[in-house]
DNA sequence: ACCTGAACACCGTTCAAGT
DNA sequence: ACCTGAACACCGTTCAAGT
C-alpha cells in the first residue's frame, strides 16, 4: 500500500476522535519547515505525519502555495510591534520595531525565504504598515517623502533579514570552505589587498565571505549596525 | 515516446554539428527563467528546448541546484562596477554601485529570488567585495566598523531589491486587489487614519500594498531614496 | 566525450467514492 | 463536512548502453 498513512500502532482502527483542522495542519507543515527546511516540505510527508492522505491535507490547507502562504502568516503574525505612546520617539521605535522583525523571522529562519514571496498585500499587515506611516509622519514625512521613508525603512528591515537568513548552499557546491581560502590565498594580492588585510575579520562573517547561514551564524552586530544607519539616514531625509 | 526530443522538423536525422556545450545549457535555463519564471524551470523542459535528452542537460550543467546557481552567476556577473579614480568619492562609488546592482538584477528579474540563495562566497564575487571594502576603508571604516559597514551596505543594496523584486503572488490567492480595497475600506478609520490618509499615494507603490512585483511596477524613487540614507547614515557612523 | 533510453522513486492535483 | 483510494501528468536523478 504506497501512499497510504503511516499505520502506527498495529491495525486497530485508526480514528481521529476530533477531526483535522486547519491551524492543525499549519502547525505541522511549520514544524516541518523549521526542522527540514522548507524544501523538504511535501503534502505527502505531511500527510503521513498527520495520519491521514494527501487530500485530506489538501482539503484543509488548500493548494501547496497557499499553504506556505498560511505558515508566512503565522510567522509574520508574531511579530511583536514595539508600543507606541504620546512621549515615543520615533528613532527609538524605528530601532525596536527592526529588532521586532528579525526577532520573529530568526525565530523561523527556514521561513524567511518563503517570506519574501508574501510580502504583498494582506489586512493582516496593517499594523505594521499603519505603525511605521504614523510613526514616520511624526517624525515630519509628508506625501512622497511618506511613502519613499515608508518603503526604504520596510525594504531595509525586511531585506536585510532576507540577505542574512538566505538558505545555505547546501551540497550544490560542496567545498566551499577550501574554495574561499584557496581561492583568496590564490588572487593576486594586488587584486584584493584590502580584502586580504581583513580577511580575519570577515572570513565567515560578512555577505558573500561566510559559508553559513543567518541561523547558524547570525549577523547580529552587523544588524545593529544596519538599523543605526537607516535611522540616521533617514534624519537626514528630513 | 514519451520524454523524447520534440523532433521538430520531420523524421529527418536530427543531429547537432556541434556538440552541447555547458554555457548553452546556462544561457538557454536563463532564457526560460526570464519567460516563464524560475519556478517553471524543468530539466525536462530544457532537455525539451535544447532538443536532447534530459540527462543530457545534466552531463553538463550538473544538478537542477548546480544549474539554478550558474545562471545567478551569469546575472551576478552582469553587475558593471562603477570605476574607481585617485579622486573618486566614496559616497558617489556607493551610489553608483547601488544602481549597478540593481540594473543587473531588473535585467533578469525572475533571478533575484534565487540570487538571494547564492549569496554566498564565491571566488566571482571578489572584485564587488574588493571595491566595496577598498571603498569604505578609504572613507575611514577600520577593523570591526569595516566589517560592520560592508555588512550594512551589501545587505541594503541586496536586500532591499530582493525584496523590491520578490515572486508576484501568483494565483496563490487572487484577488489581492479586492481584497485590499475592501480590507482598507472595511477597516475602523480610527485603527489605521494615516494609511487611509495616504491610500492614493501608497495603493500599489509601497511593500505590502502593492499587487505587482518590481519588474512589472519598480519602485525606483524609493530606491534612490534609499541609498541616500543608506550612504548619509554611513557618513554619521564615521 | 557525449548522448540515448529506460527505469526509479518521488511529486501536486483531480476526481469519484465513501461515511 | 471530512476523508479514502486510485489515477494522472508530471518531476529530478541513476544507471546501463550506445557511438
Amino acid at each position: 500500500v504506497r501512499g497510504a498513512p503511516k499505520s502506527g500502532r498495529a491495525a486497530t482502527a485508526r480514528k481521529r476522535e476530533v477531526p483535522l483542522s486547519r491551524a492543525e495542519v499549519i502547525a505541522a507543515a511549520l514544524a516541518i519547515i523549521d526542522t527540514d527546511g522548507a524544501e523538504n516540505l511535501t503534502i505527502r510527508r505531511l500527510a503521513d505525519r498527520l495520519d491521514v492522505y494527501p487530500t485530506a491535507v489538501q482539503w484543509h490547507g488548500g493548494s501547496k502555495a497557499q499553504l506556505l502562504a498560511s505558515v508566512c502568516e503565522v510567522v509574520f503574525q508574531d511579530i511583536e510591534l514595539p508600543p507606541m505612546t504620546s512621549r515615543t520617539q520615533w528613532t527609538a521605535w524605528i530601532g525596536a520595531m527592526a529588532l521586532a522583525v528579525r526577532d520573529a523571522l530568526m525565530a523561523h529562519p527556514n521561513v524567511a525565504p518563503l517570506l519574501s514571496d508574501q510580502l504583498q498585500v494582506s489586512p493582516m499587515s496593517f499594523p505594521l504598515v499603519e505603525g511605521v506611516l504614523s510613526v514616520l509622519e511624526s517624525a515630519g514625512f509628508r506625501d512622497e517623502n511618506l511613502v519613499n521613508a515608508y518603503n526604504t525603512t520596510i525594504g531595509f528591515v525586511f531585506g536585510w533579514c532576507f540577505a542574512e537568513l538566505a538558505r545555505e548552499p547546501g551540497d550544490a557546491t560542496t567545498g566551499w570552505q577550501d574554495e574561499f581560502k584557496t581561492g583568496i590565498l590564490h588572487a593576486p594580492a594586488d587584486e584584493v589587498p584590502t580584502l586580504r588585510a581583513n580577511v580575519d575579520a570577515l572570513t565567515n562573517q560578512a555577505f558573500m565571505l561566510r559559508w553559513q547561514g543567518g541561523r547558524d551564524n547570525p549577523l547580529t552586530d552587523s544588524f545593529v549596525v544596519a538599523v543605526r544607519v537607516l535611522i540616521n539616514g533617514l534624519k537626514a531625509e528630513l
